[in-house]
DNA sequence: GGAGTGACTCTGT
DNA sequence: AACAGAGCCACTC
């Protein structure tokens, strides 16, 4: 059966942002229907280490804050993750947030 | 089956 | 405007 999980929904979004974007975990959510899990959308990011297509370094949080970077396998891998597609972050926190951001519910949706 | 956790977000003061 | 507190839902023990 096909798993459709919220966390499997999660893993597909996040493959979905494009290259030196990033989004928030609320976008993903909302964009699934579950605006008030937030939190599930970083905790699924979490079970998405075991996938390494989904690029859960563009996931920060509605800050633009990497507030998943401790989670990384390195300490600052995430930044430098984030740095070397070109978006500038500076002490865990991305600076053109508003330029670089991608919602989902915008970009992806349907008509 | 109940209680706890969590990479967040919003609202109120 | 900044800080604090509650809410939220899905997953694990």
């Amino acid at each position: 059966m096909a798993e459709e999980n919220f966390f499997k929904k999660v893993h597909e979004v996040a493959k979905l942002i494009p290259y030196g974007k990033v989004t928030s975990y609320g976008a993903i959510a909302r964009y699934l229907g579950a605006a008030g899990s937030a939190r599930m959308v970083g905790w699924a990011m979490n079970k998405s280490g075991k996938d390494p297509d989904i690029p859960a370094h563009r996931v920060v949080n509605r800050k633009g804050l990497l507030t998943g970077k401790h989670h990384f396998k390195g300490t600052n891998l995430m930044q430098q993750l984030l740095e070397s597609e070109g978006v500038r972050v500076i002490d865990n926190q991305i600076q053109d947030m508003e330029t670089i951001y991608w919602d989902p519910t915008i970009a992806l949706q349907k008509d």
